[in-house]
DNA sequence: TAATAGGATAAGGAAAACTAATCTATGACC
DNA sequence: GGTCATAGATTAGTTTTCCTTATCCTATTA
């Protein structure tokens, strides 16, 4: 099979025909129109000939360029229609897999379930609770609840509301030559882990700008429960969302004995593949806990 | 206008879907078959679904990836089609625009211009003998003789025959406190440059290994001939092909001071838009000069 | 004639794509 | 039933491509 021109320029080209302008084209692509310009120019030159006329303030097709686009929008077009085609079909089945960490499980989607079923009856959710990043492919996931940065290469995210970790410990660990004062005390204390969230330390550690404490030292459990339960028991000092060791710190089992600021990214998001932003499943329960999560953030103000 | 995939993710399912086969597929498309296998995983990601089921030492479409990959195929012929057809029509008027530098084509071409007139009577070439690079685009020129190391972004290129320059100086500058005995006496001289190889310094001077002297300093003329004849009458060393240079050292107007050893890959190639590489006229003229170049080296062993 | 609109261009940086090396699984062969 | 060969997956690192920022240029238009 012969080579194909570079497939971004031709998708360049495609859509800067349309507009007849370099600039629209830019917007429609989400790029610059130095980017356009560029991509436009570099299909010129592997084909040996010109495919605009550049005029003062609009373009206009040479032949060439008049016979080469509209078969290029008809392709894109039919690649278009057979992708949202794929994305749709998946939909066919009222069923949305989605996966989440179970402390936000219970904490969080657990008790708006009800509303969800009344909201949307004809979508049965099913829940995938691990620990562990999901692979959307291969665990047949639809969409996801994470923790992060708000940033996965070939996935959508949107932010539902910080997730803001502080350490806490117990009381006992507050006195004597070990006591924690500042971040830097942590070097002489136990760092409890939970694997839903491996990086939470390294996060805060960072954040707080402690550079001397290796963060993956410590004892690691499987989920942040165990953790807090550790640090109860005065183990070492785990990191916990203020939602939900309220309790611990109310009844006096816990306590927190510094805080620092965290960047604001780090959060929860909605999270499902880049394709799947059209699936009329995956758009109702990305809404839905968007304004589950605006909503918490009127009533709860600051939470997690 | 949706987001698309991709593009060059699709085109690697595409290809796999044909060949059943990743590995078969990197082989067509010229890469590894890791490359094959991450493209093919980032579609099924961004879908959101998987395409192919990897069987033992098999590959198996899923229905998605069944129904998807004809529309792929057929989208990405039409693509095909439409740029084959683009090449030809320009092919339509029986000239072929060459671009070349002023010196191979007084020294090369013409002399051959008579071959050519016989074996291709139906193609006329128009010559465009410019000292600097032509824009391929731009100025309409369909193809090139052009000298450097063979890589051109954007342009195919074949290698004819090495072009290997040495310095030459007039026999006076052979003696007294600044004789040139070795590459680093140049630093006592003037280097001549010319216009049409204005690197041919830098690339020599790289290439002997010296790199105490500025090759952008001295004087700059024309073309090469010139150059030369400034380098008769003692101004200073220049930078020439063998062959050119023939006659003046016979007859003891220039001397050769010292040699070294040039990458084989500095040479004269043929080079035009990778698009262009179907066209038949192009082809034509770019196998006959390569034809003829091969014959060079075998009657001529080492010329330029 | 200054302001504006739209494209071109250069240089540097970010992101995507590719490679090399290695690993894993399984069917074939003796 | 052990060993070999095949084909895809994976990981880490590099290269290439692509994009952006900033600036320039030209032709209109107010």
């Amino acid at each position: 099979m012969t080579r194909l021109p570079p497939l971004t320029s031709l998708r360049a080209f495609e859509v800067a025909a349309r507009h007849l302008s370099f600039t629209r084209a830019a917007e429609e692509l989400h790029v610059t129109q130095a980017a356009v310009s560029h991509q436009v120019k570099s299909l010129e030159d592997f084909l040996g000939q010109p495919l605009f006329m550049r005029l003062t303030r609009a373009l206009e097709l040479t032949p060439a360029g008049e016979s080469y686009a509209p078969v290029l929008k008809e392709a894109f077009e039919e690649i278009e229609r057979a992708t949202r085609r794929l994305m749709e079909d998946q939909d066919r089945q009222g069923v949305l897999n989605v996966s989440i960490s179970p402390t936000i499980l219970s904490r969080w989607l657990i008790p708006r379930l009800a509303d969800w079923q009344e909201t949307h009856p004809e979508i049965e959710l099913r829940l995938v609770s691990t620990p562990k990043l999901a692979d959307f492919v291969r665990d047949g996931v639809d969409v996801a609840i994470r923790h992060g940065q708000g940033v996965w290469p070939g996935l959508a995210a949107h932010r539902m509301f910080q997730a803001k970790s502080v350490p806490v410990a117990s009381p006992k660990l507050m006195n004597g030559p070990a006591a924690l004062k500042r971040p830097e005390d942590l070097s002489r204390h136990t760092l409890l882990h939970d694997l839903v969230e491996p990086d939470s330390w390294r996060i805060w550690l960072a954040a707080a700008d402690v550079k001397e404490i290796d963060p993956d030292r410590g004892m690691r459990f499987g989920t942040g429960a165990e953790a807090i339960q550790a640090a109860v028991e005065g183990a070492g000092v785990a990191l916990a969302r203020r939602a939900v060791i309220r309790r611990d710190i109310e009844e006096g089992r816990l306590i927190i004995p510094f805080e620092v600021p965290m960047p604001k990214n780090f959060a929860f998001y909605v999270v499902y593949p880049e394709g799947a932003a059209k699936r009329p499943k995956v758009r109702a329960f990305c809404d839905w806990a968007l304004a589950q999560a605006r909503q918490d953030a009127m009533t709860e103000d600051g939470e997690g």
